[in-house]
Parts: C-alpha cells; sequence; structure tokens
DNA sequence: CGTTTTTGCCTTTTT
DNA sequence: GGCAAAAACG
C-alpha cells in the first residue's frame, strides 16, 4: 500500500502557497508522509502549524479521503482548533476522523457496542456516578468505605484502564493485593455493573477499543485499512491503553505522524507516560525523527530561561530551542513578605501594563493549584479589573445542571439506575432511606431498573398514599414528556421537565443568592440543547465535552489558571507567582514519586515560562497561610535553575542586593533558603511520651508522632487525636 | 423523612 | 477556616 515517491515529489514541483509558511523543519514534518514520523516540538515551534498543514497536504494531493485520516488529540480545544485550521486551508474537514481519543473512542464503540455486551445508546458516567457505584459495590460486599475509600478504589480501577488491563488480566502480585486485595474483585463487580447499566467510564472509552480490536481481528483491520494516515497530537500524554491502540491502528499502513514535546509531559498522574515518545524511534524502526526548534513565541531571556530550567532534567531527547526575536525583557523575579502583597503587587503589575496599552486579554496568571487563584480573584474584585478563571467550574459540573441532565437522561433512557436515583427525590418526592431500599429490593426480583420497579409496584399498588401519588406523578410525567421526543424541540421538552417536575420551582423557592444564578444556568442549559439534533447527541456532548460557559474571547479580562490548563496557549504576559517549596515544586509530589515528580513539577515549571510572548513575572512569598496556619516558606529550588543574566530582581524584597556571579546568585538563594526555613515544629518539639498540656482537653502524654499529627491520652478527656499545633509542653 | 449538628477533609494537576 | 457529607436529632 505504500504510494509511489512521485506523489512528494509532485507537491514540491508545484509550491503549495501554504507551504511557504513554513521554515524548513516544519516542511519536512509536512512533507513526509510516509511511514511512521516522529515531530518533536518544542513550545512555540508551531506544531498546530505542521499538524495542520500536513492534513491539507495529504488532501490536496490526494494521498487520502478524508475518510482515511484519523487526527487524535487530548482536547477538545484542540480538536476544534485544528479543524478550523484545516477546512480553512481546504474548504472542508467534516468527514474526518478528528476529535479526541475519548470522543473517536465513543464513535468507534457504538457502531460496534453489541461487541463489547453494550448496545449503541450506552451512557458515559462521570465521577461521581462512577464514586456511587462503587460505593454501592463496597456496600454489597461489605468492605468498610472508612478505612478503603471509593476514591481509593476509583483510582486504583483507573490506573489499571489506562494500562490496558481489564479485570482478567489485572495479575501482578502488587496489583492484585491492592486495597488490601478487594482491588480486583470491585473492578470485576464495576466492569458488570457497568455493562448492566448499559454504561462507560471515561477508561473504557479506550479500553474498549482496544478489546474490540483485539478480540475481533475482522474489525480492527477495517480500521487499520481504512486509516491510511493517522495524526496524534501531544504524543507524550499518551496512556499505555492509548499507545496500544495506536500501534494497532499503524499496523497496516504504518503512517503515523506523532506530534509532541518530551519537556511537556505533565499528565503522568493520570497515566501518561513519557516513555511513549522516548521509545518511539524503538517502537517504529524506520521512523523519520523531525526536531522543531525554532521558537516564535518568546523572547530570547524567556526562551534561555527556560531551557536552562529544564535541563536539570535527566532523560530527555534533548532540543535546542532558538528564537530570531533579539530584543525583550528579562524575567521579573519578586520577593514578597505573603500572598496578600504578592496578589496586590500582581494586580499593579496589571494595572500599570494596561496603562501602557497591554490588552487584560493578553494577561494570565498561571498557579500551581485552582485554590491559589483566590488571593488574586479578591485582589482584581476590589481593585475592579476584570478577570476569568479558566476550567474552575465547569458548566455541566454544577448542580442544577446536572440534576437537568439527569431528568433527561431518565426520560431517553428510563434504565438508567444512577441518573433516576440522582432526581427521584430532587424535588423533595418524600422518597427516603426506606422507599429506595423497596424500589432496589423489587428491581433486583423483577431483573429490571429502578424506573420499571416503580412502574411495577405502582400497579400491583404496593405504593399508597401521599408517597404513590407522589411517584405515579413523577412516572405519568415522564412518559409524558418521553412522548415529546420527535414531536417537540429538544430545548422545549426541556423547558417542560424543568417546568412540570417542580425542578425549576424548587430553586424560584430558594432564597439564597445562589438561586437565582442557577436559574440562569438552567436558562442557558435549555438554549444550548437546542443546538443538537436530540437528545441523545446533547447527552454525549455532556459527558465528553468540559467546557466553561460563556468563554467569550472577545471580552478584555484577565485569565486566571492552573499551569495545566495553560498548556497549548500562550500571553503577552504571565505572572507565575507562588513558586516557594512545598507549593511548586508542589509537596506531593515530591513525597509520592520523588525524583520523577520533582521532574513533572519542573516540566510544567517549562511549561508555564515558555507561555510568555513578552513578559514574565515570577514572584514568591516569604509566608503562606496552609490550612490557616502561617508557614514560613523558602523559595522553589526552580528559581535558583534559572540563571541569574536573564533575571530582573525587582527591588522591595529579598534580592535587594545585586550579585555578580552564577554562583554566588545561587549561594543567595540557598542562604535564603536556609534562613527562613523553619525548625520542624512538632517533630522537633515533642516526642513520645512527652506530657502536654491541651486548651480543651487538659493534660495527657503523647503516644504517638506522625508529621503534625499526635495521639495523645488525656487524663480527663481520654484518648485524641490532635494537632500539634494545639498543644504545649506541660 | 427532613432538619440540625458534627465531622472530616481539604489544596495538585483532568479527558 | 470552609465546605460537604455523615450522623444525630426531632
Amino acid at each position: 500500500m505504500i504510494l509511489p515517491e512521485q506523489d512528494i515529489s509532485v507537491a514540491e514541483a508545484e509550491p503549495n502557497p501554504m507551504l511557504s509558511l513554513l521554515n524548513d523543519e516544519q516542511k519536512q514534518a509536512v512533507l513526509a508522509t510516509q511511514g511512521p514520523l516522529l515531530v518533536l516540538a518544542g513550545a512555540g515551534t508551531g506544531k498546530t502549524r505542521v499538524l495542520t498543514t500536513r492534513i491539507a497536504h495529504i488532501l490536496l494531493t490526494k494521498l487520502a479521503w478524508p475518510g482515511e485520516i484519523l487526527a487524535v488529540t487530548f482536547t477538545n480545544k484542540a480538536a476544534r482548533e485544528m479543524a478550523d485550521r484545516v477546512s480553512s486551508l481546504t474548504g472542508a474537514s467534516q468527514s474526518l476522523w478528528m476529535g479526541t481519543f475519548h470522543s473517536i473512542g465513543a464513535k468507534i464503540i457504538r457502531r460496534h457496542a453489541e461487541k463489547l455486551g453494550l448496545t449503541s445508546s450506552f451512557t458515559i458516567l462521570d465521577e461521581d456516578d462512577q464514586l456511587r457505584l462503587i460505593k454501592a459495590i463496597l456496600a454489597e460486599k461489605n468492605i468498610d468505605d472508612k478505612s478503603l475509600p471509593p476514591k481509593l478504589f476509583l483510582a486504583i480501577i483507573q490506573s489499571w484502564k489506562d494500562q490496558g488491563l481489564t479485570p482478567a488480566k489485572v495479575n501482578n502480585p502488587g496489583d492484585t493485593q491492592a486495597a488490601s486485595g478487594h482491588a480486583v474483585s470491585v473492578y470485576k463487580a464495576y466492569q458488570d455493573r457497568l455493562r448492566q447499566l448499559n454504561a462507560t467510564d471515561f477508561g473504557d472509552l479506550i479500553l474498549h477499543m482496544l478489546t474490540l480490536f483485539t478480540e475481533h481481528q475482522d474489525v480492527l483491520q477495517e480500521y487499520a485499512k481504512r486509516f491510511k494516515y493517522i495524526l496524534v497530537d501531544e504524543y507524550q500524554d499518551t496512556n499505555v491503553s492509548q499507545y496500544l491502540w495506536l500501534r494497532l491502528l499503524a499496523s497496516y499502513h504504518k503512517n503515523i505522524c506523532c506530534v509532541g514535546d518530551d519537556d511537556q509531559s505533565i499528565y503522568s498522574w493520570r497515566g501518561a507516560e513519557v516513555g511513549n515518545i522516548l521509545r518511539f524511534e524503538r517502537d517504529y524502526p524506520d521512523a523519520k525523527v523531525v526536531r522543531l526548534e525554532c521558537n516564535y513565541r518568546s523572547t530570547p531571556h524567556i526562551l534561555a530561561a527556560a531551557s536552562a530550567l529544564i535541563a536539570n532534567n535527566r532523560g530527555r531527547l534533548g532540543k535546542t530551542l532558538w528564537t530570531p526575536v533579539t530584543e525583550g525583557d528579562k524575567i521579573h523575579l519578586k520577593s514578597v513578605w505573603d500572598e496578600g502583597e504578592e496578589a496586590r503587587y500582581v494586580g499593579e503589575e496589571v494595572e500599570q501594563l494596561q496603562r501602557k496599552g497591554t490588552d487584560l486579554k493578553q494577561m494570565a496568571i498561571l498557579v500551581r493549584a485552582g485554590f491559589q487563584t483566590r488571593a488574586f480573584e479578591e485582589r482584581f474584585l476590589t481593585l475592579g479589573v476584570p478577570y476569568r478563571v479558566i476550567g474552575g467550574l465547569r458548566f455541566y459540573e454544577r448542580a442544577e445542571i446536572r440534576d437537568a441532565v439527569a431528568y433527561l437522561r431518565v426520560i431517553a433512557s428510563p434504565s438508567d439506575d444512577l441518573a433516576f436515583e440522582r432526581i427521584i427525590n430532587t424535588p423533595k418526592r418524600g422518597i427516603g432511606q426506606a422507599t429506595m431500599q423497596q424500589l432496589h429490593t423489587t428491581a433486583r426480583a423483577i431483573n429490571n431498573s429502578l424506573y420499571h420497579a416503580t412502574v411495577h409496584l405502582l400497579q400491583t399498588g404496593a405504593l399508597k398514599g401521599k408517597l404513590g401519588q407522589a411517584l405515579d406523578k413523577f412516572i405519568q410525567g415522564c412518559e409524558r414528556w418521553r412522548s415529546q421526543i420527535g414531536v417537540l424541540p429538544v430545548s422545549e421538552i426541556t423547558e417542560l421537565v424543568l417546568e412540570e417536575s417542580g425542578y425549576r420551582h424548587m430553586w424560584q423557592q430558594e432564597k439564597s443568592p445562589e438561586a437565582a444564578g442557577r436559574l440562569e444556568n438552567l436558562k442557558e442549559l435549555a438554549r444550548a440543547i437546542g443546538e443538537f439534533e436530540n437528545i441523545g447527541a446533547f447527552l454525549e456532548h455532556v459527558s465528553l465535552v468540559t467546557e466553561a460557559a460563556g468563554n467569550n474571547d472577545s471580552n478584555d479580562m484577565v485569565s486566571l489558571m492552573t499551569l495545566h490548563a495553560a498548556k497549548g496557549l500562550e500571553f503577552d504576559v504571565i505572572f507565575l507567582p507562588g513558586w516557594e517549596e512545598g507549593v511548586f515544586p508542589h509537596q506531593r509530589a515530591l513525597d509520592e514519586s520523588g525524583t520523577k515528580g520533582l521532574e513533572e513539577e519542573r516540566r510544567l515549571a517549562y511549561v508555564g515560562i515558555t507561555r510568555a510572548r513578552k513578559r514574565l513575572f515570577i514572584s514568591h512569598a516569604a509566608n503562606r497561610r496552609i490550612y490557616n496556619q502561617w508557614q514560613s516558606s523558602i523559595p522553589s529550588r526552580f528559581i535558583a535553575e534559572i540563571p541569574q543574566e536573564h533575571v530582573d530582581k525587582i527591588s522591595g524584597g529579598l534580592y535587594n542586593a545585586p550579585k555578580p556571579t552564577q554562583r554566588a546568585w545561587q549561594d543567595e538563594v540557598a542562604s535564603i533558603m536556609s534562613a527562613s526555613s523553619k525548625p520542624a515544629a512538632s517533630e522537633a518539639k515533642f516526642s513520645k511520651g512527652t506530657r502536654i498540656f491541651h486548651q480543651k482537653f487538659g493534660y495527657g502524654r503523647i503516644q504517638s508522632v506522625s508529621g503534625d499529627h499526635l495521639e495523645i491520652e488525656f487524663e480527663k478527656a481520654g484518648h485524641k487525636k490532635v494537632l500539634a499545633d494545639f498543644v504545649e509542653k506541660a
């Protein structure tokens, strides 16, 4: 199936205008259509342009039809962007297989659902549903969910799915003993329940495809032959499942082009394997590798800082980024007293830049963890600076939206027990534990869903009085609403449901300040549904797309987001606050993953720095409040890893005196680090057997110490677990 | 069954 | 210190 070489030279002979926009490396990456290709694309080197031009090139030179090209991304945004740019280059992109791993997975699984024990109308569960399911399983199996919380099982199951392990394939001694040996049987039960519910979770969208391809050669053949060209974005983020799936798909034509940057691998906690990209040349022996190293985004100082920082990581494929730009500010570094001062400082800089003519939408504040946005939000509110938090509260995760969606799920598929349970008593219909128990028992007895159990009980007259009336009204409503499917437009059905179920009324009754916003959201939901063909299409969208509502790019606002959310974005001005040990690098990353964790944190720092086009502000506070306790903190080691010649220290902080050499610079950071490091409070002060006094519990003796947590036998109050800060030596 | 009180956990990052 | 889930109470 290898196509003749001439095809490529034809393209070169008739220079294509879009190719003239590319540099030599980018052209190589576009024109090397045949065989495996790895494009190592450093930050800001134009990888999206390469990907889209490559697709356009394949289409325009007739190497393949749109339906024979598969392009996978990780985010819907990336997919949409790619589709837009391809269609502007070629005029059309509809029939391309372009989307996220998960949306492509859903599409393929729906086509072959019966081979996996599902029907094509299967639902996709969110985390909430998953946890409720696991909780029910734990209860059934009499597993104590205090010592072994559902979240633990979910994490284990997810990581197995990321690794391509079905329950039957979990065999490692370490794995089989996970969660006191219960994890495998819970996983099995969980998968059984999913199948009964005709449901999948996110991991299944990949894992089922893998199963489908390995157990049904004919299906694999169909797709492997169909996709003449495969393109993968952000290859460094693929997990084992995705990796295996891609290898199967590429086994026939072997035209797979993976684009990625090992230095931007920041999702290992979600199962991503940097090894996939590091191993590419071994997996595909005749692979070509193209490095994109010319950065068109950032100024030299910013780029040099990022390069020097990331050079501290081991096991990189290695790239040398350079930029044709010659001028630009150094990185601004500021030391502040506490987070309040940090927010004031950032606020001032933002206002000053705005006065000088920089749009607010060209500025972003990137934090390590979501909660850090709060200090800045408060500051911006008092200053009256418009801002938006990206990725904070997502539209479809709000309670009222999830409730409304649950109604639609029950109407679309009455056997959706999880949705049924969510809304059967919302608004209040007087259904409590006892009634739910009865419904569950009946459902099991008639081997049917909760919905049908309810119908059954109503018919047999087992539900009487107020309860029976309420349930009857509910069922009648559902039947009536369902009968409107295909008759009324979906947005009108939604309105009808919200009105007649009493759900909207419930919020209208509530006088809390959020209620008005919730009603607004419900309106917005009904409007959004109108854009879909049918309820099914909408429900799929809800499960796969997590977008902030009303993301108007036209509004001039400062953006606040996590470093993870910032990947793939760029701004003229970037603020990176909170560069302190423990915050960034995050303590938990260090504790749980050691050097590997530290290197991923460093890659995160690299991602953060390289988001900036013109100006970069890094800051750290000497004191920070954590769990409502003041803690002194020391500057992040990453600050010391940035060569001094690229840094401008802003006066008023700890870094006042300029130091001439890199060595002295590092010494200075080190001295600050040791000067402000506090003695480990509890360990030094308290040990086993120490007699102490507690304001509330009185005198006692320490039984054990672990970090700040003390176990104390009090003379009057008995055995208690207490934080070290609440006790003093007696 | 619904309300109030208490606890416990949080603050890593998410398709 | 704040929020959500669980427990206790009415």
